[in-house]
DNA sequence: AGTTAGACAGTACGACCGTGCGTGCTAAGA
DNA sequence: TCTTAGCACGCACGGTCGTACTGTCTAACT
């Protein structure tokens, strides 16, 4: 009863390479926009083939939604976590995020801000779930900022759900503008601010 | 020879309550999203008709981002202008867009915002423009920062181009975030910002 | 080894897309 | 007043979209 569904590992393989370009594509395109026999195409499927692995469109969204989720997670919060928590950590957390969009095999930027805009304006499931994912990211910089704070690691007059709030904000509005202009006085501007805020540096070896 | 067009009042008139819905629905949909059948039906004109008022889709969009620009400067520049030079008036640029962007009538935030995500992955003239614009909107932001440093009015440690990003940045982002959680939490925490930055908010009689 | 169900391609469908054409209509310039 | 040209329409086109159906193949389980 219990038994789900059953799965055939060349169909995994298949339903991951698909979600590897999509997540890309959907960067570019945006989720909605992006189309099966456009990403059928890019990762060496037939259209039909596509879509049996994923049942609708809409449920290749999510799946894309997660996929581009678990990139994040894996190359700007995993990263940070090796830093000491507190300032350190939360440093960590905007520096990887600046080093993900600034990444150039990754053309348009950090995927939740552009999905963010596009399905900003139209209630529904999907913007529900882009939604809860933000609000963790939120959640993450609000956490180390307030630990930050209790090790007396900021500025007297910065409280931290103010400081974690305006950080991630910059963040975005960064990436936005990161996305138009390609100018990289833009990513320097947000590391004076995080200098400023958050003190020096600490170096890594591992660079 | 210099004849460029014969133009008809009525017609000139259909093309600006076309424009009037089109600014509002690409800011919900995207620009390239935007279909002329929807469009059409929204602006009370048939389909080909509205598309003989623009020639091309691509037209049509230009158009649009002009009367966005438009809309923008009315709403958020002109009442700005108003203010004292300097820290007063970069506050009330910055209190009108937050301004803008809660306004209920206006259902997806800045339009070049969402725009902006959309377009800024894929080269070409659309993007061009849009790029364009928004430099425009920094530049006068970084403008009344530079006067406000002239007058004495920012904090010492802020230098005004400095100031000038950030607080633009913020905004964008806080649009985009707004636009996901329609939260006015996020709004109060860049009214915050704007209170730590640029001091007291000067009184208005006319609110 | 035989059975079963997922993987995948091929094809077809209805809907919608942007665009072009032909045609009355009417406001503007002569 | 007569002429002209933009306005606005209905209609039809080729293309692309998401989805459904069918059949063949093969990996996974009994």
């Amino acid at each position: 009863m219990a038994s789900a569904k059953r799965i055939r590992i060349d169909g995994e393989q298949s339903r991951d390479r698909a979600l590897q370009a999509a997540v890309r594509l959907a960067a570019i395109e945006g989720l909605e926009r992006l189309s099966l026999s456009r990403l059928a195409k890019a990762a060496g499927l037939s259209k039909s083939g596509l879509f049996g692995l994923f049942g609708s469109k809409e449920e290749l969204q999510f799946a894309i939604i997660d996929k581009a989720r678990e990139v994040f997670t894996r190359e700007v919060v995993m990263p940070a976590l090796s830093a000491p928590e507190g300032a350190p950590r939360l440093r960590a957390l905007c520096e990887g995020y600046l080093d993900h969009i600034a990444f150039r095999e990754w053309p348009s930027g950090c995927f939740f801000a552009s999905v963010a805009a596009e399905v900003g304006g139209r209630p529904g499931p999907i913007r529900d779930r882009v939604a809860a994912d933000q609000k963790q990211w939120a959640s993450l910089l609000r956490q180390s900022a307030t630990r930050a704070a209790e090790l007396g690691q900021l500025r007297s007059e910065d409280a931290p759900e103010q400081l974690a709030f305006e950080l991630g904000a910059m963040l975005t509005g960064a990436d936005i503008t990161y996305l138009l202009h390609r100018d990289p006085e833009i990513l320097e501007r947000v590391r004076s601010a995080l200098q400023a805020r958050l003190g020096e540096k600490h170096s890594s070896k591992t660079r």
